[in-house]
DNA sequence: GATTTGCGTAAGTGTTTACTTACCTATATA
DNA sequence: TATATAGGTAAGTAAACACTTACGCAAATC
């Protein structure tokens, strides 16, 4: 089984959670408010995120605070930031130019 | 069936082939070479990046190449990158560092 | 024209995922 | 002490995933 950040945040409802998480903490059951499924379903959701690393739980009493470790997400943004020149250097916005007046041109393809 | 930008690099073998493509263009058998695993599962891993749109396929002849559509990072880029003064403020510095002594005072835990 | 090469795709399979309901325990409250 | 609340976890299930082998077809080469 393999449990990174990047399986983590392939789910749109753990990306959410963490969406959630990131204006403030809240317990599971607060989380789980903001969705439709059941509670069951949220929990197990977290205990994905946890398991990777990316939230950490603050136990008070019965509660279990959620809180995320975005230093985790550096892992992801490492990775998409290597390829960052391709996408904002002028070679490639030469492409796009181009291929945007080829469609222009040649509307039937 | 799911078929975003999210999902499609949440496999190793995926994000893998986007490594190889950002070198060089390559035709598919080119790719294969650099795995263990069968042709047609570089296909099928192939077809998925086509379908959310990281690679695009410039045919010669019977040879397909693959190119990869960096700006489609961008939607990665934009999710994690929201959070980037999470994990690089001073608040989050500190919190480490506490959690890094803690370790070192009782590490018996 | 026959054969090789590049590559898509179908069918089959075992594993993982994303849920559900049912049940359990620990803490808090009346 | 009885009960409500927070939340973990097991079992079941349908769908999706990550492969495989087998096969087919079109372009290239002999």
């Amino acid at each position: 089984m393999r449990r990174d950040v990047f399986q983590a945040i392939a789910d749109p409802t753990r990306r959410e959670i963490i969406n959630l998480l990131a204006a403030k903490s809240l317990n599971l059951n607060a989380i789980a408010d903001n969705f439709k499924m059941s509670r069951p379903a949220i929990s197990q959701h977290v205990k994905i995120l946890i398991e990777c690393g990316l939230i950490k739980i603050k136990k008070n009493g019965r509660e279990r605070f959620c809180e995320v470790k975005f230093q985790k997400l550096k892992e992801v943004s490492k990775w998409v930031e290597q390829y960052s020149s391709f996408w904002n250097n002028k070679l490639d916005a030469l492409e796009i130019y181009l291929s945007d007046i080829k469609t222009k041109v040649e509307p039937k393809k």
